[in-house]
RNA sequence: GGGCCCGUAGUAUAGCUUGGACAUCACAGAGGCCUCCGGAGCCUCGAACCCGGGUUCGAAUCCCGGCGGGCCCGCCA
C-alpha cells in the first residue's frame, strides 16, 4: 500500500520518492491510518496547500487495501480497507506465531555486557537497572535477528571484592567493634550468602578510609589478588556471594550466558598484552614514580591532568587497562560489543575508547548508559553508604502483596499455583516499573509505584494476556476451536479496528526499539495493547457473538499471541491464569 | 571551572534521532459502569511542553543563551 501512494505521489512536483516517505505518518488518528502533510510540495509547487491537497485526494488512483482517501486542511489522508488490514494483520500473526514483530536471522553475532556488579553485596534496585535493560535489551536484539551472548564481568580482583576477603578471613573476635557490629541481630543461618557476607562491606570502607594500617594491609591483598596468589578463601567468597546476587537476578528472570573472571584475564596473560601494546603507543608517557600511562591531551576527554594511567607505580593494572584486554577479546569473538553501563562511567568509556585508538584498534563498543535510581526522597543509593533498598527486599513485599491479591480473588486455587501466581506477578510488577522508564532519566524510586499492580505496569500486560487466554479456553470447551478460521473478514467495530491497527504496529515497534535500544517502548507498547485489548474485551462480545464470532476468536487469538511476544521480550511470566 | 545527561498536567511518564492537523499513557482527584466472555478492568471530566532568543509556512522536537536538577573530572571500579 505504501509503496503504491508513494509513486502516486511522487508525480507531485519537487517531490522525490524519500521526502514522501518521510513525511508520510503511519500513526494514525481517528478516521485515517495513513497521512501525509502536503506544505512541503506546496511550497515548492508555489500552490496554496489546501488547493494541492485536495487536488491531490481526487486525483489518486485507487490502491488495493486503501478504501478512501480524502483532504482535511492541508493533509491527504489515508483509509485503510479494514478488511483487507485485518485479514494481512491477522494471517501475518498466525503465520509467524512466536516470531511476528521479529526480524529474519541476520547472521549478526553480537555480545551484551550488563550488571558486571562487583560481587561485595546483594543487589539494590538501583544496581537492578543495569541487569534488566540490559536482559531486556539483549531479548531485543535476538528478536531483531541477531545472535545475542549475554556476558557477566566478575571482578574478583579489585578492591571491592578485596575488602570482603579482608574482613572475613581475619577471626570475627578480632574485627573492629564498628564492623562487627553490622552483624548484630543476623543469622547467618537465614541469610542468603551475599546479604550476610556483605553486611560488614559499608562498615569495612569506611573503616580502611579512617585506618591508614588497615588500607595498606588491603592494598597488600590487592597485589596479591592481582598476582594470582589469592588466598584460597578468596575465591570461595566470591563466589558464594556472586551466586547469591545471581540467585536474586533469577528471581526477575535474569540469567547469563557467560561469565568472565577478571583475573582469569590477568593470568592468561591478556592484561600484559594489553600493557605492552599501550607501552608501545603513541602518547605513552612514563610518570616520576614508574607508572605508567597514556598523555590523553588529543582525546576529548574532560580531565584534569589529561593523562590515564594504565599502570601503577608498583606494577598492578587499573580497571581500564583490564577493561582494554577484554574488549579485544570480546572485538575478537563478536561483530557488534553492546556495553550498558551507568552515567557515572561515562569517562571511564571514553577513556577506553582513547585507550584503543592508541593501540591502533578500530573499533569500539557501543555504550547503553542509563542514568541511576535514587532514593524516595533523593540522594544516590549507595551500598557504600548503606543508603539502600534490596531488591530481594522489594520482591518479598511485592510477593505478600501479590500473593494477598490472589487469594481474594481465587479462594478455590491450590496453595502451589497461587504462590507460583504470586511469584510470576511481583517479578512482572518490579521488572516492568523498572524498564518502563526510558533509560536516560533519573528514576526517584516510590514503593507504591513499584507495588502497583494497575495501571501502566507488568501485571496489566499479564492480565489481558490471562483473559485472552480464558476467552479462548472457553471458545474450545464450547468445541468451538475450528470456528476461528483466522480470517478478520467480518471486524469492522471501531475497537476490533483499532486492535487491528495496533497489532500491525508491532513489527516496526520492535526494530525501533532494536535500532535505538530504547528498551522502554516494548514496555510502552506492551501498555498499549493490553489496554486496547481490554477495550475491545469490554465492549464487544466474542462468545455470545454469531456472525463475527469466528472472527473475533481470531482476533482474540491474535492478541494473546501479540501480548504473549512482548511478555517474552520483557521478561515477564505469561500466565494462564491470574 | 570543564564535560555529559535530564527539565512535558498535582505526581509520574511517551513523543524529540527523521519538525506538521486537537501532545501519549498512568497514578491521584470528580462522576459513572454486575450488557455478556475474569472489575488487576471499562467509560466521562478537569489539568502540562522550564525561561528567552533564532531557523522555518510550521518548533515539545532543530540551533544559541540562560535557569533548575543529576552525574563525572582517582595510580577506585
Amino acid at each position: 500500500m505504501v509503496d503504491a501512494l508513494v509513486a502516486a505521489l511522487a508525480s507531485v512536483p519537487g517531490a522525490d520518492r524519500a521526502a514522501v516517505e518521510r513525511l508520510l505518518d503511519t500513526a494514525g488518528g481517528s478516521g485515517w491510518d495513513l497521512a501525509i502533510p502536503v506544505h512541503r510540495f506546496a511550497a515548492a509547487a508555489k500552490r496554496p496547500p489546501r488547493e494541492l491537497a485536495a487536488e491531490l485526494a481526487a486525483g489518486l488512483p485507487a490502491t488495493p487495501g486503501v478504501a478512501r482517501r480524502f483532504a482535511v486542511g492541508a493533509y491527504v489522508n489515508f483509509e485503510a480497507d479494514p478488511t483487507w488490514l485485518a485479514d494481512r494483520t491477522l494471517a501475518l500473526v498466525t503465520a509467524r506465531g512466536a516470531t511476528y514483530g521479529a526480524a529474519h536471522p541476520t547472521g549478526r553475532t553480537v555480545c551484551v555486557e550488563h550488571t558486571s556488579a562487583n560481587p561485595n553485596s546483594p543487589f539494590h534496585i538501583g544496581r537492578v537497572r543495569n541487569a534488566l535493560i540490559g536482559d531486556t535489551l539483549a531479548r531485543i536484539l535476538r528478536a531483531a535477528g541477531h545472535t545475542v551472548t549475554t556476558q557477566y564481568y566478575v571482578d574478583d580482583i579489585g578492591r571491592q571484592s578485596a575488602m570482603v576477603t579482608w574482613i572475613w578471613s581475619k577471626p570475627r573476635s578480632s574485627w573492629p567493634p564498628e564492623i562487627a557490629a553490622t552483624l548484630d541481630g543476623a543469622d547467618e543461618t537465614e541469610e542468603r550468602a551475599d546479604h550476610w557476607l556483605g553486611r560488614p562491606y559499608p562498615a569495612v570502607a569506611a573503616y580502611v578510609k579512617s585506618h591508614p594500617e588497615a588500607a595498606a594491609d588491603l592494598g597488600a591483598l590487592c597485589e596479591r589478588l592481582e598476582r594470582g596468589d589469592a588466598p584460597p578463601e578468596h575465591r570461595r567468597y566470591c563466589d558464594a556471594i556472586l551466586g547469591g546476587m545471581l540467585d536474586s537476578l533469577r528471581r526477575v528472570s535474569v540469567t547469563f550466558d557467560e561469565f568472565v573472571w577478571e583475573s582469569a584475564l590477568i593470568h592468561d596473560g591478556s592484561v600484559e598484552a594489553a600493557v605492552e601494546r599501550l607501552r608501545h603507543a603513541p602518547h605513552f608517557v612514563r610518570e616520576e614514580n614508574g607508572a605508567l600511562a597514556i598523555d590523553t591531551a588529543s582525546y576529548d576527554l574532560p580531565k584534569e591532568d589529561e593523562r590515564a594511567v594504565f599502570l601503577r607505580g608498583n606494577g598492578t593494572s587499573l580497571y581500564p587497562t583490564r577493561d582494554v584486554a577484554y574488549h579485544l577479546q570480546k572485538f575478537g569473538r563478536f561483530e557488534r560489543v553492546v556495553d550498558v553501563l551507568g552515567q557515572d562511567h561515562l569517562l571511564h568509556a571514553k577513556t577506553l575508547g582513547a585507550l584503543l585508538a592508541e593501540i591502533g584498534e578500530p573499533r569500539r563498543p557501543e555504550f547503553v548508559l542509563y542514568q541511576y535510581i535514587t532514593l524516595p526522597g533523593g540522594g544516590r543509593m549507595s551500598t557504600r553508604k548503606g543508603t539502600v533498598v534490596w531488591l530481594d527486599t522489594l520482591l518479598d513485599e511485592a510477593i505478600d502483596r501479590a500473593r494477598t491479591e490472589v487469594r481474594t480473588r481465587h479462594p478455590e486455587l491450590p496453595e502451589g499455583e497461587a504462590e507460583q501466581i504470586a511469584v510470576a506477578v511481583a517479578s512482572g510488577a518490579v521488572r516492568y516499573h523498572i524498564v518502563r522508564v526510558a533509560a536516560d532519566k533519573a528514576v526517584a524510586f516510590q514503593w507504591e509505584e513499584a507495588l502497583s499492580f494497575e495501571g501502566r505496569s507488568g501485571p496489566f500486560v499479564q492480565y489481558a494476556y490471562a483473559r485472552a487466554t480464558s476467552l479462548l479456553r472457553k471458545a474450545e470447551e464450547d468445541g468451538g476451536a475450528r470456528e476461528a478460521d483466522g480470517s478478520g473478514g467480518r471486524l469492522s467495530t471501531p475497537s476490533e479496528r483499532e486492535l487491528v491497527r495496533v497489532l500491525a504496529r508491532f513489527p516496526s515497534v520492535l526494530a525501533a526499539a532494536a535500532r535505538t535500544t530504547h528498551v522502554h517502548a516494548i514496555a510502552g507498547y506492551a501498555h498499549d495493547l493490553a489496554e486496547t485489548f481490554n477495550r475491545f474485551y469490554q465492549s464487544t462480545p466474542v462468545l455470545k457473538a454469531e456472525a463475527e464470532r469466528a472472527s473475533r476468536l481470531a482476533l482474540v487469538a491474535a492478541c494473546r499471541q501479540v501480548l504473549g511476544n512482548t511478555l517474552d521480550l520483557l521478561g515477564l511470566e505469561r500466565l494462564e491464569r491470574m
